[in-house]
DNA sequence: CGTTGTTGTTTGATAGACAAACAACAACGG
DNA sequence: CCGTTGTTGTTTGTCTATCAAACAACAACG
């Protein structure tokens, strides 16, 4: 009845069972592994995820405000002071003077700072290319695809 | 040189840009649509994510010791025991006497939990459904196997 | 010029996680 | 049988990340 447990004596480390057999499961483990590689080799350069995000973002976009900033990562705007202030702080990310609007922030990187974005970028592609090491050249174009398809896009 | 930017004024929502090329960020982003739509279907049952999969694994491997819960769910099992303390609350889980060990407590799902639990379950299938409904069904076989082999499954 | 909306910020509250320490108990060696 | 060592659940403290609400400064617009 039960459908893979492996519960013995409470020893054993249990498997999910259940939930094996969903989709949605599956793809939040394999997120998972691809995350925690991200996350330890972001911590080389001293960078969570998130201010990896964040340094992206802002080299993508300069002069962007903090709200748009926000609504980007799909944070509040209220969370996304101490973000800057910390990247501010070790002179990644420059608060500069909205050419039109004295009430927002124009943020920029700071030659230190796209400095270091471009070193971990190139590491994040190196580590990309190594976690999706199983998957030939076609299998993940035909994954990229499908789940963008998920997504919506 | 940049990527694909829409910084404009501020007012405009960026997009990702330099990310995109990223298959881990579309990971990620696939990831986050589908765990938005599923903790949307568990809060019907009042349910946080993380209680659904607590749930599942006890259903499971019932008489399961909290020890081997939280090293199943991956956190520490100092973090188990308020979120069992809220499922007993709520009569949907019990700790139980361990047969032949007094320190461990065995979980078990009572029937309220028991009848919960099937309820949410074939909750999620439904939604599991809707969410991959742009995938065939080849398409979503092919997106599982391909998935487990990035998790090294 | 006055009203209304927006921006960044502060403050408080909440949730979730870990680390360290503890009593109760198990396991094992002598 | 006894003492040491390891494990289990729990408590406590701390840390991080998030939102909500309120605020002053400023923009936009009638």
């Amino acid at each position: 009845m039960a459908d893979q447990a492996v519960a013995d004596d409470g020893n054993g480390v249990p498997v999910p069972g259940v939930l094996d057999g969903l989709l949605g499961y599956r793809l939040r483990r394999a997120q998972v592994a691809v995350f925690a590689d991200f996350a330890q080799t972001m911590s080389d350069f001293d960078l969570t995820p998130g201010q990896f995000g964040t340094l992206a973002l802002i080299a993508a976009n300069p002069g962007l405000s903090q709200t748009a900033l926000g609504t980007a990562l799909g944070i509040d705007r209220s969370s996304v002071v101490p973000l800057i202030d910390k990247l501010e702080r070790r002179h990644l990310v420059e608060r500069a003077p909205h050419p039109r609007d004295r009430r927002s922030h124009a943020l920029h990187l700071t030659p230190d700072g796209a400095a270091l974005f471009d070193t971990a970028r190139s590491a994040v592609a190196r580590h990309e290319a190594h976690i999706f090491a199983p998957l030939a050249p076609a299998e993940r174009e035909t994954l990229a695809r499908l789940l963008d398809r998920v997504s919506g896009v």
